[in-house]
DNA sequence: GTTCCGGCCGAACGAACGTTCGGACGGACT
DNA sequence: AGTCCGTCCGAACGTTCGTTCGGCCGGAAC
């Protein structure tokens, strides 16, 4: 990696702490240079414009989830075990990417043209990913769309009240996500859930 | 009602509308005199500052969405019922009033000093009133606090891509997602899955 | 030792922003 | 007829925005 990538690689993370923070639209060219130390004009040696920043920002890190979640959901067997694979996975990346994963998923009508395009469309293959995943596993009573984007609405709103320093670790999150997902809150169905609870040792 | 309270109904309405589409950062007081139709000094009559109009249209939903969850709690009897009544409110409520309810979900960091406060504190005890709801039918897997979080993630996210007018009406969703999270995607207990399916004549 | 070039900057550009101000208009009161 | 007040406006305020431009600087190339 070329001492310019590294830069701009640094340039990108600053940029999605300070977005995530004040929002595409609320955070200035001027806010980044403070943030990122370049000066103003600076910052354009490495990007050609504010929109391409959120851009880069989000492009890179829509690949690392989806690839991560190919890496993650390759590994296990059954269509049960790769559903879950791809909900700890996606938890625990959105855990340790929280700048980043909130700029992807609350920024998500800033860009325009071809690059709102390409981000719509790398979207779309991640979410008919997990839908894939649904469908290989049918629900008697709800519509894999509709679970898809439950279920990714209930991850997804991680960046407005989690915090991974507290006291729910990623991977527990995940599991309880995962758990809550599949069985549901379970309470009025005393044997599935005394089945859980023995498996737990609770 | 006055004269005056009414033309400002219509006022934070419209501006419901176009915060929805372009955000509040991304939208400037003129696209909102283009919208109402009123000059740009002319809206300052009935509201002080564009923020204030931003409170005001949180505000206003927000104590339209508590009150009606507390009317629409009352008439359950059981715990579980309760929590039913809760999720079709709210999902039905939101298909609703979409543009309000976006503005309310998405535009939560832009406020400041008392308008943010209010604002927090009314969301915090709307929170309170489902993670009560919760506690009163308690999970032998999932924290309250957790739950709470992930079906208010799973119902806000609607926004990004529920339509009502699509081929999905709002009170289906809202039985799906109930289901959803009440018994869960639901594919490794052939037994309760069953039952759904014979309940509902499948 | 001179040239060259990538990295970086200060200063400035025109445009757009939220807000203000003085006054025009018209119906209701005296 | 004259006054008042709520409604609304055009024009402008100072500020901040994203972006550009000309040039400085230091190390590599010749």
């Amino acid at each position: 990696m070329t001492d310019f990538d590294s830069r701009l690689d640094r340039l990108l993370a600053d940029a999605a702490k300070i977005f995530a923070e004040r929002g595409f639209h609320g955070t200035s060219m001027r806010d980044l240079s403070r943030a990122t130390g370049l000066s103003l004009s600076g910052m354009y040696h490495y990007v050609p414009s504010k929109h391409e920043l959120l851009f880069r920002i989000q492009d890179r890190c829509l690949g690392q989830v989806a690839s991560g979640a190919r890496r993650a959901v390759a590994h296990a067997s059954d269509p049960e075990r790769r559903l879950g694979a791809f909900i700890q996975h996606h938890v625990v990346f959105f855990a340790s990417h929280v700048a980043e994963m909130k700029v992807l998923s609350h920024e998500d009508e800033e860009l325009t043209g071809t690059m709102a395009a390409q981000i719509r469309q790398r979207k779309r293959a991640y979410v008919a990913f997990l839908t894939e995943l649904l469908e290989a596993l049918p629900s008697p009573a709800v519509r894999p769309q509709v679970a898809a984007y439950a279920l990714f609405g209930m991850m997804n709103w991680i960046y407005t009240w989690y915090h991974p320093a507290g006291p729910i670790p990623p991977d527990e999150l995940a599991e309880e996500m995962a758990r809550l997902f599949m069985d549901g809150y379970q309470t009025h169905t005393p044997h599935a859930a005394a089945a859980v609870a023995a498996s737990q040792g609770g």
